[in-house]
DNA sequence: ATCGAGTGGATAT
DNA sequence: TCCACTCGAT
């Protein structure tokens, strides 16, 4: 899932770069998406459960377009199911199910970990390194970044950004192009009117953005974790924080300005936990 | 304007 | 594992 329509709310951040520009450098690839891609090709041997290893061709191909360009793999995979996603989990697989009634093997994709293995092996014989991150790769990648053991992640997940990576990558494309959004860099992000969205508005406000306002932001709009607050999205949550400049203050603006149901307590109290207030 | 539910898509020839 | 797009509701 990610955060919904955060990529297109900070695109203005984002600028085209090429695989060469990372020569002899490392990325942290996001395994997740590179298998489900692979796994379309042969998803109804996976439904039916016939052999299959046309699933490993997609991602062998990734790796081969960054050794080509000079670049050093470093593969990361999903681990533990996270307890907290249980929910998103659970939708899921109901979704897969109902798929599978309907014949649309596309839809009931799982990555399994007998799967997962397999490719393990032959990254193992390709001299390729990877990682398996303790539960969900997105913190993994993030970490690695953060702490240089990769010049970016290379993913397709808005969450590296609710995750603060410094560095990420979006949309490879076969020619080795991608679109990278910087941490940093999304102090000059703007809305469509070119007014810039998390600095300008008053003293060391993208102190504030980046110091936990930004992350805030992403979990009000609604992550994995928590039931999302209804008519809540990027844009509302924005303004909020924007006018209220604190966390506290942004949450009793949007209650004031509440109508319909009550806003579920749960996301809330676990918001301010998460953010230690 | 903004949200969110629904739909379609990612492969490969 | 995710995203982009459309469209009705608000
Ligand atoms: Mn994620």
């Amino acid at each position: 899932m990610g955060v919904q329509g955060l990529l297109p709310f900070v695109s203005s951040a984002s600028t085209e770069v090429s695989l060469e520009d990372y020569r002899g450098q490392t990325l942290a690839c996001d395994a997740s998406v590179w298998l489900h891609r692979g796994a379309i090709s042969c998803a109804r041997e996976l439904a039916e459960g016939e052999p299959a290893v046309g699933f490993l061709r997609f991602p062998l191909r990734m790796i081969a377009l960054l050794k080509r360009h000079g670049v050093r793999p470093l593969i990361v995979f999903d681990g533990g199911a996270m307890p907290m996603k249980a929910r998103v989990d659970a939708a899921r697989a109901a979704d897969r199910e109902s798929a599978k009634a309907r014949g649309e093997f596309n839809k009931t994709v799982k990555i399994t970990a007998a799967m997962t293995q397999q490719l393990i092996e032959r990254l193992r014989q390709d001299g390729v390194e990877f990682v398996v991150a303790p539960f969900e790769a997105d913190s993994q990648l993030a970490f690695l970044v953060q702490h240089g053991h990769a010049a970016a992640a290379l993913t397709e997940d808005s969450d590296l950004l609710a995750y603060r990576c410094p560095s990420v990558l979006f949309k490879l494309s076969e020619s080795g192009h991608a679109r990278r959004i910087t941490f940093a860099g999304l102090q000059h992000a703007q809305d469509s009117k070119g007014q810039l969205l998390f600095d300008g508005a008053w003293e060391g406000e993208w102190a504030a953005w980046e110091g936990g306002l930004f992350v805030a932001m992403c979990i009000m709009a609604g992550c994995d974790y928590l039931p999302s607050v209804p008519g809540v999205g990027v844009a509302t949550a924005h303004k909020a924080l924007r006018a209220g400049r604190t966390v506290e203050r942004a949450l009793a603006k949007l209650h004031s300005k509440r109508s319909g149901p009550p806003a579920p307590v749960a996301a809330e109290a676990y918001l301010l936990r998460a953010l230690g207030l």
